[in-house]
DNA sequence: AACGTCATTCGATAATGTCGAATATGCCCC
DNA sequence: GGGGCATATTCGACATTATCGAATGACGTT
C-alpha cells in the first residue's frame, strides 16, 4: 500500500461521506497536519478528482469522478449483458429489478429498472446498501464465504427494526442462500421494501454479481411465477457470460 | 503535485480510455518500470478505485468510482436546482435538455432529460464532448477567457466534417457567445445532431454550468419560442443559485 | 481597521516510494 | 504433464519524494 495514494483515497472517502469539507476539518477526519492534507487535496483537484465548492473555501467531490464512472459502468459486462434481461423481467413480474455487485461490506447497485407503472421513482444506480441488510448482498455474501466471515466478525449496523444483525442467525441465512441459491429480505433495508435475490456467475462458475426484484411489503411474499422470472433472468445472463450450470455452486473460503 | 498521486490518476486516466489493461501495457503507457505500476494499482484496487477483470491478469476501473460519482451527483447543487426546470424545459419544446459542467478540455453532462416521445434514448449523465465542439462547451470557454485560451493553444479535434477547429473562427465565435449569451453548434459533435446552449451563474456571478437542448439538424434552426424557453430555464435556475441579473457578463481573464 | 480562523507556502529532513533483479504465476503448445 | 515464454508479483537498497511545523496570506466578521 503507497501511503500517499492511501491518503488519497481516504480524503475521497470522507467527502463521499460528508458531501462538503474545509482543509482543516479533513485534517481532523484524517488525523493528519492541514498542510500535507492540503498536497493530497490539489494533487486530486489538478485531476478534477476533487472540487473547490463555488464561492467558497471547502472542497467536494469533483467531475473526473463522473466520467470515470460512465466508463466503468460502460466496461462491465455483466451489466451490459443483463440489461435486456432485467428489463423483460421487470415488464413481466410488473416490479423494479436491481443487478449488484459487491463493494466490500456493501452491495452496489450497477443497474436498475424502475417499475413499469410510470410512476415517478428514484434512479438507483450507483447506490449502495449494507450487504447483510440486502437480498442481493446475502447472495454474494452466501457465494463468498471468507468475506463473510470479516462482515460477520464486526458489528452490524441496523437500517431498521428487522434488519438481521446477529451473526448466527445471518450465518444460518446464508447457509440456507447458498443452498437454494436464492436470498430474501423482507423491510430490513428500507420499511416497506422486500426483495428476493439471485446469483450471476461468469464463465468460471464464479459469483460476480446478483439479480433482484423489489416489491412493496404488502405484496410479500413473492408468487412462485416471479421466483421462477427472477431465476430464469440469472439463468441467461450467466448464460451469455459464458456459465450454463445455473445455480452455481459454493466454493469454501475460496478467497 | 504530489508524485505518487498524480502516477494513481494517470492510471485511473488510461484505464478510462483503454478500459482494460495488464501491468505490462500500463507501463508502457505511463512509461514507468512494472513494479511501480503494480504498486501502484494494487493500492487503488484496495479502495476498490481499480478492480481485477474476472478470469484475467487485467485491471479496469472499479465499483468505488461509482459510488463516489454518485455522491459527487448528489451533491450539486446546481443540478439539484436545475432538475425541475430542465425536465420543464424538455417538455415545453419536446427537445432533450442537457446541463453541463466543465472538466479540463471538456464539458461533461451532469444532467440529461431525454426528449419527451418516448423513443428509445441514451442516458447522456456522464457523457463527455469536447468543448469546443459543443454548444455547452463554447458557452463555457465565452465565460472563462483564460480556459479558453488555454485550450485555443493546442491543436484541436475534428470530430465530425462540421467541426470548427481553427481557433480564430472560435476566438469570433466565443466573442459572439459572450456578448449574446447564447452559443450555436450544428453537427459539429455528432452529424444530424445540434444543439443551442446559454449560461447558468451562481451568487458570485460565475459561470459554472451551461443549459442546452438537442434538436435533429433537420429542424434547425430553432424557433424563437424554443430560444426564449431556454433563457428564460437558465435563468430560473441561476435565480434559485442566488444570482438575479441574467445574463451574466464575462470577466477578462478571472482565472 | 483589527481580529480570529483557516488556507496556503516554504524548506529541512525523515521516511516513503521507486525500481532493478529475482521469483512466481499463468497460458499455450506439444 | 512438461517446457517455454510472457507477464505479474515480491523484495530490499537507497534515491527521491512526501511530510510536516512554522510562517505567511486570505477571508469573513465585527
Amino acid at each position: 500500500m503507497i501511503q500517499a495514494i492511501d491518503r488519497a483515497a481516504r480524503v475521497l472517502s470522507s467527502l463521499q461521506g460528508a458531501r462538503h469539507l474545509g482543509i482543516t476539518e479533513l485534517a481532523g477526519i484524517l488525523e493528519l497536519p492541514p498542510s500535507t492534507v492540503h498536497g493530497i487535496v490539489k494533487s486530486l483537484q489538478a485531476h478534477g478528482l476533487v472540487a473547490k465548492e463555488p464561492g467558497s473555501q471547502r472542497y467536494m467531490l469533483g467531475p473526473a469522478l463522473l466520467k470515470l464512472s460512465n466508463v466503468y459502468l460502460d466496461t462491465l459486462d455483466v451489466r451490459a449483458r443483463a440489461m435486456r434481461w432485467t428489463r423483460e423481467l421487470a415488464r413481466r413480474t410488473g416490479l423494479s429489478t436491481r443487478l449488484g455487485a459487491e463493494l466490500f461490506d456493501e452491495v452496489i447497485i450497477i443497474h436498475h429498472n424502475r417499475r413499469p407503472d410510470g410512476s415517478q421513482q428514484m434512479l438507483e444506480t450507483g447506490i449502495t446498501i449494507p450487504s447483510h441488510a440486502s437480498a442481493l448482498g446475502k447472495v454474494l455474501l452466501a457465494y463468498h464465504p471468507s468475506a463473510a466471515d470479516e462482515l460477520l466478525a464486526k458489528p452490524l449496523r441496523s437500517l431498521t427494526g428487522d434488519t438481521v444483525t446477529d451473526p448466527a442467525t445471518l450465518r444460518l441465512q446464508l447457509a440456507s442462500v447458498a443452498e437454494r441459491a436464492l436470498a430474501m429480505e423482507e423491510d430490513e433495508a428500507v420499511l416497506g421494501e422486500s426483495s428476493v435475490a439471485v446469483p450471476v456467475a461468469d464463465r468460471s462458475g464464479t459469483v460476480i454479481a446478483a439479480v433482484s426484484v423489489v416489491m412493496p411489503s404488502s405484496e410479500w411474499p413473492p408468487e412462485a411465477g416471479v421466483l421462477n422470472d427472477l431465476r430464469e433472468t440469472a439463468r441467461n445472463i450467466s448464460r451469455e457470460l459464458g456459465y450454463s450450470e445455473w445455480p452455481p455452486r459454493v466454493v469454501p473460503n475460496d478467497d
